[in-house]
DNA sequence: GATGAATGAGCGTTCATTCAT
DNA sequence: AATGAATGAACGCTCATTCAT
């Protein structure tokens, strides 16, 4: 399985970045350090000057491949949903039934990334932390809507397209696919963060998959996958 | 209505302000004009010099009411909250039906405001947009903790842990309460924005209330409410 | 005479500054030290920064008085206008013969400046040679249509419109006053600033004041005012 | 007359460039692609990076030919009057009468470039009207002294010194044929400058070239070679 | 010889904050 | 209590320049 992801290439829409990072080792450098440092300090006290201190560079240097912060958020958000999109097709082919398929979907989007499968220059764990902390920053701004128009948000909206697509093979009636998915998704965000931050607007038991376990049996009985009987 | 609401007078937790805002002109006048600018450019570019421009006052001035425009956001939404609650007791109260109060309460949660019922300085249809934009920034921060401690976010756990109260009046079994309602509120947020700008994100039918119909559909299936068969 | 001037206060429009520099200690410590600094390294390496650094003050400080270095330049300029406007005034007012009021003019436009008659803050030997060297940078620019409409230039105009009207008044038919004042004070800066530094483009005789005797000479001629008999 | 000046090549101080620019086609767009964009954006605002950019070279190909962007500017202006030499020999050659030959050297300094006649890499048009814009910034530095010393200026000395001649040959005894040629020339590009953005400070008369005759007129009085009797 | 990549240095600007009144 | 003035610190950005290829 690792020889299959260490051979993935996430392609990440060209107007996030003036150089492409993935193709020198500054590049490189630029995105693991913005991650680590994003990590650590956070986004809204992240910096171009921050950074280059941390990486060894220089500010200057840093502007060859991004615009500005936020385009380098948005970056990193992109390819943590492309690398979430192979993740998916990949644990989903030749899985016949629908219901099995979206079960593992949402379990792939509400699981906290626990180990370092692919060994590219990202740091997934870290990755999959900083989208839950910063990820809804990347798009809660005024500039959204020409963010949006230069597809900075294309690979999330096609995931949510994706696991629509399964709910509607199982239930082709229900109304609300998307609307289920992101919620799920943004939800399980949160979740995760409440836990760590504010326990008192979750509900986590330990020693099992609460989250997971939560937003799986949430959406099938939401599609009328599952059912309920009331007494 | 009118004169019930009149007369109510929100509580904001003590920590979240130097002098309190409701005791002089000026200080309402930072806080309505503040809602306003953050409504405007958005929470990010708001700064208090800006501020201060905006309604003719001074940036000096505005640190006696507020330490940071941190903390002024926190009073917002912290006066978002409160305001929730009592519009959510004064609309379940009397109300016998468990499933009713949980419904209503939905209702309340997730419908846009549209009118500005309250005569207070503050403008209701903007906080809620502010909000649905900016709340998450509040809390998204590295100093959730210590706000926390602070009792920033007093209101808003209140909140949920009344509306999951009712989820166990229902279904007492029901191990998620918490996770439920916190994703139902997040959620019908992101929703809201969604429609406006990421419109694949979301299901918006035409003249139907969908976010409202969706999130009170899919807790009452939750928790077990509504009888569900399968074929 | 210097008690005379010492009283003037040389009113500057109030576009080219954001607070009144008059109006501060630190205002005027701007204005003299902005025009030593340039005076001492040219108005193309003068930078907000150094002047800071040469007037122990900050950047910060002087952007709460002046925009730009340009609408500095714009104001030493304008300043240096009006105060040629008082001088003009004063040293003309009373004197019938309309010949010498232009005479008395052009000297007054083409002689180097030598001693500090009036106390001001401004050291008007250096804000002259300021005024030789930069002055054309403050209009050679793709803003000098806006800030012609702001009022950046009036002073200038209407100084030039006042030795107009003089030379009107002494050959009514001429048709060229503007071109040929304009000409003399844009000239008399070159002429002072090639005998410092490319004496082959000028013809200096010692001991003689050959730049103000050359226009004089050259104005009353073009108007028609002394008599030519070529031979 | 197009083959005359198509022949032509004006040699430029080799102090001026590090790389002959003539020499190759990167060359030769370095040079029209700056008049292009100097001439649309300002000398101010011109740098190597936006001149790369234009002609889709690289800023480290432009410092193979130029030292600076000063000394490209210094370049394109004596280019400038390198060319103005030779138009000036060719049409004062073989005429007899010195006042002829003044008069239209004065007409040669003062007119519009209004058409390409040469079809060099450079647009004389726009040359024109950059060197009335920007050519007192060559010379109005602090580094005037060393740039006279490396002969940036001998091209437009030469020239004076030339016309000056002339002035000598009508009136021998005229004390100031520098300064007036000086003043003439660089009269007649603020005046070009003023009728476009200052038209206060000139006189423009509609269908007539005011500013040549203006000129002419003024330096045949100026050195006694019309008559004038006053009344 | 021409170019791509990288960088040191510095600029203009703004922010959050403090002090004196 | 409210404000006007001032400032330290940092930010985002760009420039001129150099190096390695």
């Amino acid at each position: 399985m690792e020889d299959f992801f260490t051979k993935i290439e996430i392609r990440v829409n060209e107007n996030l970045f003036i150089k492409q990072p993935d193709s020198s080792e500054l590049g490189k450098k630029i995105v693991s350090g913005s991650l680590d440092l994003i990590h650590e300090i956070g986004f809204d006290t992240f910096t171009f000057r921050k950074l280059a201190n941390s990486i060894e560079s220089t500010e200057a240097s840093i502007y060859r491949y991004f615009e500005s912060k936020h385009k380098l958020l948005l970056y990193l958000t992109s390819w943590y949903w492309g690398w979430m999109e192979y993740r998916l097709i990949f644990c989903t082919t030749n899985v016949s039934s629908p219901i099995e398929r979206l079960s593992r979907s949402i379990a792939l989007l509400t699981e906290k990334i626990k180990e370092n499968l692919t060994s590219t220059h990202i740091d997934m764990i870290k990755l999959n932390q900083v989208v839950i902390c910063e990820s809804s920053k990347a798009y809660l701004t005024k500039e959204v809507d020409s963010d949006n128009e230069e597809g900075a948000y294309s690979v999330y909206k096609q995931l949510v397209e994706q696991i629509s697509d399964i709910i509607l093979e199982i239930n082709p009636t229900f109304k609300y696919p998307h609307m289920l998915i992101s919620t799920v998704i943004e939800g399980a965000h949160h979740q995760h963060y409440f836990a760590a931050h504010l326990p008192r607007l979750t509900d986590i038991i330990k020693g099992e998959d609460a989250i997971t376990t939560f937003y799986k049996d949430m959406v099938l009985k939401a599609i009328g996958a599952i059912e309920i009987t009331t007494n």
